[in-house]
DNA sequence: GGCTAGCATCGAAACGATTCGATCGAAACG
DNA sequence: CGTTTCGATCGAATCGTTTCGATGCTAGCC
C-alpha cells in the first residue's frame, strides 16, 4: 500500500481512505489511489492486517456439530440459509464449527450455537474467556449468551388440542434426542396428554425414526395417534405405518413439528410451522447487534398449526 | 501478552514460544507463563495478531452457492463434512462463501469451489489477484486452480452398459442443470445409448425432478429405462412411476448417480456409487498442500456400479 | 477584507503478536 | 580443566493496515 500511495502521490492515510472510504476522499485522488494500485497489481488492503487494526474479522462462527448430521434435517437448511444472507449482507461470513476442533486459534468475532443436543461445548468456556459474544439458537441459555427460540411448548400444544378435538385420547409420542427443544415440545403435548406414552428419541433422521415406530406398532399398541416432534420423524412413522397396511389418517394419526417439505411423501402433513427463515434472520441480527456492542435482548419467535392430511377424526 | 511475560519474569519471546510451542520452552518456564496468564485472565495469544504475523488466518473458504440449494442434495452432506474434518484437524476451519456476497475484505487462506453450475464466479478475479490459492471440485478446471474431479464418465457409461446388458435399448435420461458434472456423465451415457432421449434438466431436486418425469410418462414413451444423473431424481422418478401405476424395475427400469441413501424408498437404487468421503479428504488435502505452497497435481477419483433393485431385464 | 467553516490530506502512533539471529549457561567430551 | 555443543532465552524488527488529531486551503459570510 506504501508502493501505491507514492505512486498516487499521496499519503499513506489517503490511500488507505480511498480504499475503505471511512472518511471523504476527493474523487480525483481516489482515481489516481486505484490508477496506481490496478498499475502495481495491488488488490486492495490485506485483510488480515486490516482485521487486526480493526479488531475485527468479520468471520462468524456457526457451530451445529457434525454437518452431515445437523443438515440432514430439513428443518437446519433455511435457518441457516437466512442467517448466511443476513451476515453476508452486512460483510461477514459464516463459519461451520465442527464438533471438537481447536477452533481457539480461530478469529471470530462471534459465535452461534445452534440447535445443540449437547449440554456443554468443548469451545465455550474459551469463547468466554476470550469475550466472544455467543447467540444461542434452540439451546441452552448459558450465562452471557444471547438466546433465539420459538414457542416450542405453545405450537406442541396447539397440535395435542386439535388432535383432543378430532376425539383422540390415547396419544404416544416419538421425541428427539434429549435436547432443549425437546423439552418444551414435550411438555406442550403433555399439557394435554399428561399420560402419552413415549415410543423412544431418536434424532430427526428417516431410518432411525422408522426403526422405532416399526418395533412399536409391532406391538399393535392401542393408540390412535402419534405425535412426532419433526417432520422427518413424521413422514417416516407415515411410511411405516402403511407398510403395516394401516391408513393415515384413517387408522392412525400423525403429527410432526417444523412445516417443512416431505416432497417424496404424497400427503401433506399436520404439522407446527415454525418461521425458519425469521428465525436465522432474528438470529444473524442479534449477532451483529452483540459484534457492535449493544445489549440485545432474547426472542422468542411463534408457531403456527398447519392442519394437513396426516391427522382425521378417530 | 506484555504483561503475562513480565509477571512470569520472562521475556515477550518466550512467552510466545510458550503458547505456540514453535520451539523448545523448558517446562517449568511453560508452566509459569501459563499459571501468569491464567491469573492475567488472558486467553492466549490474539487470532488476530497472529494471523496477520503468520500471515494466515486459519480461514478456508467453500463456495457452493446458496445453501438451502447445495445441502438439500444428500450428496453434498458427506463431502463437505470429509473435508471439513481434515481441515479441523489441521487447524483451519470452513467458512461457507454464499453466492454473491463480497467476501474480498475475508481473510481466506484458500477457497474450494463445490460443483459449482456458474462457470463464474463473481470471487473469482479477485482471488487470483490476492493469489489465494483455488482447488475447484467438480467444476471448470480454471487456470491456476487445482481440480478434483470424478469419474462421471466411466460411471455413467457403466450404468448404460449395464442396461444394455438387460436388454434396454430405448433409454431416456433426466440431466442435471448445465454444469460440469453433467457433461461427462451425459456423455458416458450417449458412449452406449448415442440416441438417447433428454427429458429434461433439473437441479438434484425431488419435486423438480417428478414434475419433469411426469409431463414425460404422460405422453407414454416408449422407453424401457430412464437413466438419471443423481439419486434424487432417481428415487423421483420411481415414485411418479409407481403413482402412474408402472412397476419398477418390471416396466420401467431406473438408474441413479450418487449412490446416496434414500431411506423413503423401500427399494435399493442402481446407481453409480461416488466415493464422497475419499473426494472430500482429497479435496482438503489438496487445499493443505496449496497453502503450504506446494505443487499439487489434479486428481480424479474412481466410482463403482451398485446393482440395486431398480432395474431388471427388459 | 477579515473571519469562520469545513473538507481534503497528512504524520505518527497504535493493533498484538511471531521469529531471526544472537547470547548465555550448563552439560558432555577428550 | 578447556573446549564444544546444544537447548533455553532474549532483543529487536516486522507483519500491513487504520485512525486520531493536526494542518492547510478554499469558500462563504458579513
Amino acid at each position: 500500500m506504501a508502493d501505491v500511495a507514492v505512486l498516487a502521490g499521496v499519503s499513506l492515510s489517503t490511500t488507505s481512505l480511498a480504499f475503505s472510504g471511512n472518511k471523504p476522499v476527493s474523487d480525483a485522488t481516489r482515481e489516481r489511489v486505484l490508477a496506481a494500485a490496478a498499475s502495481l497489481g495491488y488488490a486492495g488492503p490485506n485483510p488480515l492486517a486490516s482485521n487486526l487494526r480493526r479488531g475485527r474479522s468479520g468471520v462468524v462462527g456457526i457451530a451445529v456439530g457434525r454437518l452431515s448430521t445437523a443438515f440432514r434435517d430439513p428443518a437446519a437448511l433455511p435457518m441457516v440459509d437466512a442467517v448466511s444472507e443476513v451476515l453476508d449482507a452486512a460483510g461477514f461470513g459464516l463459519l461451520l464449527m465442527g464438533d471438537d476442533a481447536a477452533h481457539a486459534r480461530l478469529p471470530l468475532d462471534a459465535v452461534i450455537y445452534d440447535i445443540c443436543g449437547r449440554e456443554t461445548w468443548t469451545s465455550y468456556d474459551d469463547l468466554v474467556a476470550r469475550d466472544v459474544p455467543m447467540v444461542v439458537v434452540e439451546g441452552p441459555a448459558w450465562p452471557g449468551t444471547t438466546f433465539i427460540d420459538i414457542d416450542h411448548r405453545g405450537g406442541a400444544r396447539a397440535l395435542a388440542r386439535h388432535l383432543h378435538d378430532l376425539g383422540h385420547r390415547r396419544v404416544a409420542t416419538l421425541t428427539l434426542e434429549p435436547s432443549h427443544p425437546q423439552r418444551g415440545r414435550e411438555a406442550g403435548l403433555r399439557d394435554v396428554f399428561p399420560q402419552a406414552e413415549v415410543i423412544g428419541a431418536c434424532a430427526s433422521d428417516h431410518d432411525a425414526a422408522q426403526a422405532l415406530v416399526s418395533d412399536y406398532l409391532a406391538t399393535e399398541p392401542d393408540v390412535t395417534a402419534i405425535v412426532c416432534q419433526s417432520d422427518v420423524q413424521a413422514a417416516a412413522v407415515v411410511l411405516e405405518a402403511r407398510r403395516r397396511g394401516l391408513d393415515v389418517p384413517g387408522d392412525l394419526s400423525v403429527g410432526g413439528f417444523d412445516g417443512v417439505a416431505t416432497p417424496w411423501l404424497d400427503l401433506e402433513l399436520t404439522t407446527v410451522v415454525q418461521p425458519l427463515a425469521d428465525k436465522g434472520r432474528a438470529t444473524a441480527e442479534a449477532v451483529l447487534a452483540r459484534i457492535a456492542g449493544e445489549r440485545v435482548d432474547d426472542v422468542e419467535l411463534p408457531v403456527a398449526l398447519r392442519v394437513g392430511a396426516s391427522t382425521g377424526p378417530v
